[in-house]
DNA sequence: CTCCATCGTTGACAACCTCCACGATACCGC
DNA sequence: GCGGTATCGTGGAGGTTGTCAACGATGGAG
């Protein structure tokens, strides 16, 4: 890390991340949801098939140990389930359900509008050349 | 929060963000730092009559509370002191002592090293918009 | 002098991260 | 088939971080 702590990539990245983390907590919160919880549950939508518990860990950078609580809360509280999968029983697939479905959009518009606060100072063209750079950051350094 | 999750800013700045926190932390390691208190330590070498724990707190996005184990804890390894403000009995200025300046330079080097991974698909001009896109994020909604 | 704001500090509690270990299952070489 | 090895989900331990509410001490305004 450089010389002042402000021209710190590595320092402004997790400040901006908390801030905006911090704002979509709250948001979230209204519908039961933490954005780890959130993030499972998207992925969940996203794949029609189900996804493993590795595959989720993998996306979102996280212990897979950690995507374990996630699930079991997320289909405690019925918007997720576990289905075995057909090819492999030691996997559970993970799939959203139609109530999971119906708060991920809800609660989808409230993330995206919280985040709106911290991200105003920036146009679309520069938020889709952030979107690019932080995913170009994380594949340099994840495995796939 | 959008469609994908892949194009979600909060959920792409979060986990480039500990990816690059896991990567500087262990890289601080063999220092006997984490990122929290090096960054600290360069706030405390920043200034040269002394931050406020408060305008730390500020500086990091942090509680308050947190600032002060990590200045406890620069303290006891004796990185960082503790002085009287001459001007407010109430606060305590934080400035780093020589050793403070040693360990920030040697760490600062290791960290540097170790972010270089995960930015290295990221050229020069485009780390310095980023540095202002990130910035600009903490203005909007940072109260200062 | 009184009232109120601010500073550092402490404590409690939840969330998060990291690592290790286990049983169950799959896969590969033979 | 069979045996060794790898992978999956899960659980637990221990440390770090985040959040919040208090407290005593001090400063500042009226």
């Amino acid at each position: 890390m450089g010389q002042p702590l402000a021209d710190d990539l590595g320092f402004l990245l997790s400040r901006a991340s908390g801030l905006v983390v911090r704002a979509t907590n709250t948001a979230l919160a209204e519908h039961g949801l933490r954005v780890r919880q959130y993030s499972v549950l998207v992925l969940a939508c996203e794949s029609d098939d189900g996804s493993t518990q590795r595959e989720l860990a993998a996306a979102l950078g996280l212990d897979p140990s950690q995507v374990v609580l996630l699930v079991d809360e997320l289909e405690t509280g019925g918007l997720v389930e576990r289905r075995p999968d057909p090819a492999d029983r030691r996997t559970r697939l993970v799939v959203a359900t139609a109530a999971g479905w119906r708060v991920r959009e809800a609660a989808g518009a409230a993330a995206d509008a919280a985040v709106e606060t911290p991200l105003a100072l920036l146009g679309e063209a520069e938020r889709e050349r952030l979107r690019d750079m932080l995913t170009r950051i994380w594949s340099a350094a994840a495995p796939g």
